[in-house]
DNA sequence: GATGAATGAGATTTCATTCAT
DNA sequence: AATGAATGAAATCTCATTCAT
């Protein structure tokens, strides 16, 4: 507990979130564990004593990521059953979640651009746990069959939703720049009810 | 066309393309000049003569994809001036370029994990040239002022149109295991229909 | 003899049995302290207190051995002065030695390979102390003074019996497949008697 | 052809060379790469570049031996049917080829240390091929059969005579000091007849 | 254009040893 | 006597790049 080298948190914690952000910034290929160590204010041997290698570190990033995740969709997300409360709440997620794990995107899109078999399964698993997507098709389908919505595809709906959603975070820079969006900030907020709006709209019987 | 090795294309190309190949599995870091020189079949120091530097050879490939995606765009994308027919071209184009190009999406979605300036940069400029992103919003615009479309952002509404199809290419192989499907070709035909309805749906004012 | 972490001997104690079982299997460069630490279930830091170097305890390790060694050679040595019931003790001696004191060979063959001073030294004080060779050599000599034996450099057939007893010790594995042997324990026991047999029978004047 | 680097040998030979140096002084695990290099005034990676890693230059330099040796076999052991004749040519022949292959001797002693696997397959097939256990034990057999020598068991008395011999070139620099010989030389000349003598008189039937 | 060999800098990993408690 | 964490030096191995031919 007394920190005997004046650093806050234990080594293995600090290790772990500097090794965050290295292969947020560089990939796993990219990052360097000399890097990490000197960040981190220790000497390189202790990564190996507290993760035995370079591979099983980069596992225990993606796995703080993914933990941290979990914890949100468990705690952030109640379900309404009113489909115009329960979307905007999605919304908010996912940028609260992105805003919590920055270092979680590149990560991300350089696992799907791998192949990514471990964060395959990694989500797999949450969205099963969770119940997310059941969760979300039932509710569509239930809205469909009170004749609330019109009779589409539900899956291809989610997806159409998740896409427009995480899409515009997956590639932020290049759409500002690409669009001319001046102010970011102000842009996220406003998407959230064009978003929700659209695909209400989108969706609703009439 | 000389053949005195036996292989056919001149060995710049072949080093290209298998360069295409190796930077899209692997990413720039993870890449590795003697292997791209044992698949290309040649030695090593051809690379050098030819491209100069691992990285020149990474830009040559960025190129060559932009190159064929510049001519995809000029050469597909018509204007027809009505969205119903206008929007599953859009989609259709997408669908074909990506399979022309299936070691695009990798090196795109790694670029755009490193900050990206170069894919930025030609992004920006391929928008600008191909007027992809005016004509789409001048499009939109001009429905909402003739009455035909709800007064939205277009920007907003275009993003979200881009987002729910490139985000399903881009994700492909996490969204067939979690969502299940079994038919991904099957899956791509309905998405077409499906999201341009939900789009038009969601746009179109009553 | 206190066993508050449930473990049988003192510490030191378990510390250099593992450590001649770690030496013998790997040898000096390839023991790990790491791994001794945790099979004798200790911390590794106590080995630098018990032995303050690996070098220390791989002394020990082989001070343990020719201690044991010399306890057999001043116990089982008898000196009868019948060469005939003589020499079968030695080969059963070496037999039972190699039996209690397994490690010991691959050291004792690695310090042979390495110019081993340390094991040089410590068999020279061995043979004075113990008058093994000494002995030896006036036994054969007086039988041939007496003209028992033909007159041969008592020396070389001392070494020639050392030989073909050890040898086969030494190279065990090797032998047992190069010459099909199929039962090691029975041909141990009729080594004895060939051993011993030629030896003498090469000797003995007639 | 042309030493361009004023060195003669071929890399990769010279590599072979120093190795075979490094592991007999120092053992597998004591060896070093970097010594290895610089010995050969090499860069450290062309030790990579010829033999992809530390262990199989290792098992190059064990080949390297045992080629050497087995040439040694089928060059220099001729088949004389009388065994005063032929007893010598063996002695001859192991001093001969331990002269020549001098780093072979702590190589072997250390195989022999750790279990050798490598090492015994070798054997194994270098005295199939070469026939020499056949070949020996036929003769003593056929002596035995023909009365000229007594009825022993002729594998016993081949790794007798074996051991013998190969027993003073394993433990030369211990022997010497235990049994106080001065000349290293003139003992081994010595050791040729006085053994061969032995052996002969141990088996001989009269 | 083409090759095999070579290089230098640096990457990951290991390991004996020590420190603080 | 005992521990978990820490260290520094060095070990093996890799890789982009260049040289000589």
């Amino acid at each position: 507990m007394s920190k005997k080298n004046g650093l806050d948190k234990n080594t293995a914690a600090r290790i772990l979130e500097v090794a965050r952000d290295e292969f947020a910034k560089y990939g796993f290929d990219g990052a360097r564990v000399d890097r990490i160590a000197s960040r981190a204010k220790i000497n390189k041997a202790m990564i190996y004593y507290h993760y035995r290698s370079k591979e099983k570190l980069y596992h225990a990033v993606i796995q703080s990521h993914l933990n941290r995740i979990r914890e949100f969709f468990e705690t952030s997300l109640d379900t309404s059953p009113d489909p115009e409360a329960f979307l905007p709440q999605i919304v908010s997620f996912w940028d609260a979640m992105f805003q919590d794990r920055k270092g979680f995107i590149p990560i991300f899109l350089r696992e799907l651009a791998g192949g990514g078999q471990v964060m395959q399964k990694a989500f797999e698993q949450m969205m099963k746990e969770s119940g997310f997507n059941k969760v979300l098709k039932q509710k569509i389908d239930a809205g469909i069959a009170a004749g609330q919505l019109r009779p589409v595809n539900s899956t291809q709906a989610i997806i159409s939703f998740i896409g427009m959603n995480l899409f515009y975070f997956l590639t932020l820079p290049i759409m500002n720049t690409v669009w001319e969006i001046p102010d970011e900030k102000e842009f996220k907020e406003q998407r959230k009810k064009e978003v929700v709006d659209l695909f209400l709209y989108g969706l609703k019987a009439r």
